[in-house]
DNA sequence: CTGAAAGCGCTTACAG
DNA sequence: CTGAAAGCGCTTACAG
């Protein structure tokens, strides 16, 4: 069937083009009884705008790209929820990239930036060197960016941006770990290249140097961002010859795999060892023991950056360049205790 | 700055936009001196086509909509995987809308159908009763719905979907509790009015009636699809004059919930109380104890719905309206054991 | 208050 | 192999 268009409905009522338009954009503009006729034609007919011809016109699509490691991971889930939450408010839908855990090349991740027409681009802790050519461009055609709970890269480093102190949480809760007593701390880590624990891992590195502790070839291990991964890198650091007392993981979602693998070794948490998330995703509070853990405002986080994202697309550039930092907060529970004696 | 169109490339290569065009979509129909000529000029002015343009003209968005109850659910990450990888490979990109487990009403949904112009829809478990008129309209815009997870509802049956057979699947997990000595057997459903777990409870009626079970008033206990929800059903049929042996939780993500409410509440799951989830999410597999549960194939429930999406996009139209079953598997681990005596 | 017309940036028959 | 021109469905000054 053919699809009904503006000129339908217009042809109906007997007026113009313009003036249907009229009546759906400014229909304060128009006489009340043209815009009954029309109204009636409408409905008739079951006209909707044309989208992309609506976009196309207007020269935005109401829509905003967000790149981020994974869907999958529920600290993320619970920014897109935030993002989500603002933005819906204002008419806008959500484009979402995944580029696996940062394991996408610049070229692939760049065309996306390039190509798809969205009004902007959050980048979530998607941050790794873009070409500058990549950026120049967007530069250049005003899409705003903004970045979301990681410290920028160099090459990103004009882009607003919202997170935490990433390096000072991270040494918190090494601190906090050490004020239960512990001195051989490991920690678990992303894979290599991924921006997503690279300051965590920074200011474990500063808490463990601050108290003089040292930290012995291997107790940096790969967790990879998943449960499998931390698995392995639990086991490793179980059979490590300096076995560590506790393990600071470097998101939540290792934490529960740091907690199964103790398990698995017949271990218990935290009486034989502590484990230190660091997100407080849902699952902290339900795990076996609930998750001690390094919350992040992830709602909060999503809302601050979707607002200035729509402040940037409003002010067809982006208004506030500045990092915006928000809180983060130790979540005592039951997973880490004092050393084993 | 001013935005680089075709134009701008064409002045600058003396030929025509024609030209410029032809090197992008159909380089081998333009002479090889031309078309470098092309090349540069687009290289030199950084020129990318406008893609809002070009998908008006097209006709099409390489947009697909996927509306799912919560993004959150790990559950549906899984599908949202396999739906990416196939669509992915094609040039697609995807929109995700949220129906925040079908608490949006019809028209909220509705409006989103018709409004947003992607070039088909995928509906997972978020089937409730739009209005004809939406469907109506959907069909005449010739944009191809397909469903996904879930039985479809009356209104959607000439909708092609994939999905397991829910009913089957609850059907066998009730039996295999059963066959563990169970005979007092709750269940945690959804919200009332979520698609999410109704043939499921279906199902587990349909068993505990075979097997001449009683299923006192009670025993089906709303858990809202989340922890906390499912927290308190748990304690709610702890309370229960009739303390049920073991239960049968809708979904994964609340048999999480009552495996911390059972602890809780001192409780050694399996030997004080049995619990069995649904979908088999990676978390399921760690959880403490190991969760016993109906998996369901999420990436391939993804992947085959998207496949068929594309094909109904490429068709114009949905080619197969038949429901697709993919298996579901009981995966035995440690959250079940035989009642207490 | 309404209409005629230009134009958004492309693609694509149609000529040549 | 290339160009001139139409047209995709809207919105929006500009007249009247």
């Amino acid at each position: 069937m053919k699809q009904v268009s503006i000129k339908t409905v217009a042809e109906l009522a007997g007026v113009s083009i313009a003036t249907v338009s009229r009546c759906i954009n400014e229909p304060d503009r128009v006489r009340e009884k043209t815009r009954v006729r029309v109204q009636e034609a409408i409905l008739q007919t079951g006209y909707e705008p044309n989208t992309i011809a609506r976009s196309f016109r207007r020269g935005h699509t109401n829509l905003v790209m967000v790149v981020l490691p994974s869907v999958g991971d529920p600290f993320f889930t619970g920014v897109l929820r935030g993002i989500r939450s603002v933005v819906d408010a204002e008419g806008y839908s959500l484009i979402i990239s995944e580029t696996q855990f940062n394991t996408m090349n610049a070229d692939e991740v760049g065309a996306m930036l390039v190509t798809r027409q969205a009004d902007g681009v959050i980048l979530l802790a998607s941050i790794f060197p873009f070409g500058s050519a990549v950026l120049e461009r967007a530069g250049r055609r005003a899409q705003p960016i903004v970045i979301g709970c990681e410290t920028i890269s160099a090459a990103l480093a004009g882009f607003p941006s919202v997170h935490i102190d990433n390096v000072g949480a991270a040494r918190e809760a090494t601190a906090y770990l050490q004020a239960q007593g512990h001195t051989r701390i490991a920690f678990i880590t992303a894979q290599a290249g991924s921006m997503l624990t690279r300051d965590r891992e920074a200011g474990y590195r500063a808490a463990m140097e601050a108290a003089g502790l040292a930290v012995p070839e291997g107790w940096v291990a790969e967790g990879d961002l998943s449960l499998d991964g931390a698995i392995r890198a639990t086991q490793a650091l179980l059979d490590h010859p300096e076995r560590p007392t506790a393990i600071f993981c470097g998101n939540d979602e290792m934490a529960l795999g740091a907690l199964h693998a103790a398990r698995a070794a017949g271990l218990d948490v935290p009486r034989d060892l502590s484990v230190m998330g660091f997100d407080d995703i849902r699952y902290a509070a339900t795990a076996s023991p609930p998750l001690t853990t390094m919350a992040q405002p992830a709602e909060l986080i999503g809302e601050r950056v979707a607002r200035r994202m729509l402040d940037a697309i409003e002010a067809g550039h982006a208004t506030n360049r500045e990092a915006e930092i928000v809180p983060h907060r130790l979540v005592v529970r039951d997973s880490v205790g004092p050393p084993p004696s």
